[in-house]
DNA sequence: CTGTTAGCGCTTTCAC
DNA sequence: GTGAAAGCGCTAACAG
């Protein structure tokens, strides 16, 4: 054999340019075969003779040859891919749960794109475009927002845009848009969990905690909120006496300067916190035992989200775990098998969340 | 106007079958111009009456046109698209790193897909075919492996493979599989870092060091050992007495487990531990305090790769720092720019460590 | 079982 | 400035 049969040139680095990568063609050339037969051997999923199909897998071994998955997604319109769009990767909240996402899309053979909108809703916007370009098969929005109707309209507007290329718009940790829309929603019991978390407080004798911590207007703040009221409510307590929610910030840092504030401000008029989240606790922590108040001797706390975190503090937090890897796997098994009966009529779930109990919640000291 | 010329129809939810996104055509059609004018207008890179591509904007806007960026790909060849292989993207490290990628990747209009290979290198190759069919601009592999002629091969196979496809192979904390080969490199010190840590320990006294952790044979741990035996040797101290190296895991778990067999089998017969990471030094710290042994009072710890969790142990963890995000960083960027006479020659590069001072090391008391 | 051929949606010469 | 037409690499009828 060799080179020159003019015809089709399979690569090779003595024709002089840069080598290129194999095509069809050249497997084709190579084994002897069209490439209609070439694409056949290759699909596996149409009957080709046993020794063509050796001929057709010896060429592709010889070629080092891979199909171009943008050519086959343009003929078939779809790419085997999943999107997901998160504020940062580098927070463990979202990584957890992009770490479920690609655990199912690998399971079922899909890749994972992942995006960082910085909790920007324009850019979100923005990426969900160039996602729609590369049609994916789903893109997974992740992490709770601000609810306005601005938002339930660029939900709804983004979800048929992405239905009409034949994606899926899947909304993960953030509510619904709005009924009739082809979406697939997975939340968690958010509300709920700070309701065990503020009832399990109570149930030790705490009457005076503090919520501390969160953004504000954001679904996820709120609706921790929500469940501490409702938990205080339901006891006859009240949540909005002042002093008793202090928001504003979800990093270590606001943990600590407020509770530092609050100590050196006023006496210690509280017996318990619930934290926004494992890293505010954290703080709130710091600045206790630093100001020599004992936890959970004189303090109780209670975090959110059982990051890795909460097994290492002094002591150990007790914390609403909330199931990161699981959401992401039913967002991206939902979207998937929407048409699939087993699933079609639930492209709503609410998953739960639960109290994991270590050391730092204790019953009231009597006051 | 109306839909019933025929020629082309523009998709409309009044046609009938289910409505598909709009093409090229679709628009060109709309603004009465060729799709090479709405190719042209779109590109901005050619000359276009400003009319013309008024006009054709307009129709992109009613239509919600986006490009088909496989369609796109598969004329240019490139995909604007970045990949990262990890082990697990729950990880810190791992997601640190990827998020430095998404950053660059993001600066230099990419997308990044993120892909686990569970620290298995069979899985690692055939992820990297699956992205060589997607023509990725470059991939990312992170992390260190076990460094035997195989793995050299691999990668050297990978790197050609790539670069035939217009693609580039970065290798990323973890060492290069040799000369004149088409791959990006970028390491950090990392046994530089552990000389440093080491040298640190015996600045302030310490003489009865621990290694402790760490798989084994992989590169991470050979180099971390390598500065902690350099360190050691240059003040006349040997690593290889028996019991000093503990290494057999890098879990949170392993550095409770090993620590606390240690104390109750012998004596307290060190003063420092370098601990092969921020969680194996966590689980030591756990063992330290069950047992009644002050830190840093008694013993002293640090750790390695400075991660969030170090701020919130008691003490808090003084601990090497690598520079994650600007590894991610990189990495992207030599790889984008390979060609650009500024950083063609540096291709293969190693970023700084240096050692975050905390609360946990103290001087050594005197035995 | 296998080959031929017509696109998929776009970019890019080459004409006008 | 703009249009016509030739592919990019592959799959999916449609014939044999």
């Amino acid at each position: 054999m060799g080179n020159r049969d003019g015809a089709v040139t399979p690569p090779s680095a003595e024709d002089g340019g840069t080598p290129r990568a194999a095509t069809i063609r050249d497997v084709a050339a190579r084994a002897g075969v069209s490439v209609a037969t070439v694409s056949r051997a290759l699909s596996g999923q149409y009957p080709v003779a046993n020794a063509t199909r050796a001929r057709v897998q010896r060429a592709v071994r010889d070629l080092d040859y891979v199909v171009n998955a943008h050519a086959r997604a343009l003929t078939g319109s779809k790419s085997k891919t999943i999107a997901v769009l998160l504020s940062d990767i580098a927070s463990p909240f979202y990584s957890r749960i992009a770490h479920g996402v690609e655990q199912q899309a690998s399971a079922e053979k899909r890749l994972m794109m992942v995006c960082a909108t910085h909790g920007d809703p324009e850019r979100e916007v923005g990426l969900v475009e160039m996602l729609r370009e590369q049609s994916v098969d789903a893109v997974v929005l992740v992490g709770g927002i601000v609810d306005t109707p601005e938002y339930r309209e660029r939900m709804a507007r983004l979800a048929r845009l992405l239905d009409t290329a034949g994606s899926r718009l899947v909304l993960c940790g953030r509510p619904s848009p709005g009924e009739d829309l082809p979406v697939t929603v997975v939340e968690y019991e958010n509300s709920g969990g700070a309701f065990a978390a503020a009832s399990y407080l109570m149930d030790k004798g705490h009457r005076d905690i503090l919520f501390l911590g969160g953004v504000g207007p954001d679904t996820t703040t709120q609706d921790r909120l929500d469940g501490f009221r409702r938990a205080l409510a339901s006891r006859d307590l009240s949540a909005d006496e002042p002093g008793r929610i202090l928001t504003g910030g979800n990093s270590r840092q606001f943990g600590y300067d407020t509770i530092r504030a609050r100590l050196l401000r006023e006496e210690l008029d509280f017996t318990a916190i619930l934290a926004w989240d494992d890293l505010v606790a954290a703080g709130a922590m710091t600045a206790l035992r630093e100001a020599g108040v004992d936890v959970p001797g004189r303090v109780s706390i209670l975090g959110y989200n059982d990051e890795q975190i909460a097994q290492d503090l002094v002591p150990p937090l007790t914390s609403v775990s909330i199931p990161h890897t699981e959401l992401g796997r039913s967002a991206v098994r939902l979207a998937l098998h929407r048409e699939d009966p087993a699933v079609a009529s639930s492209q709503h779930i609410t998953l739960g969340t639960h109290i994991v109990v270590r050391g730092s919640v204790r019953e009231a000291a009597r006051r």
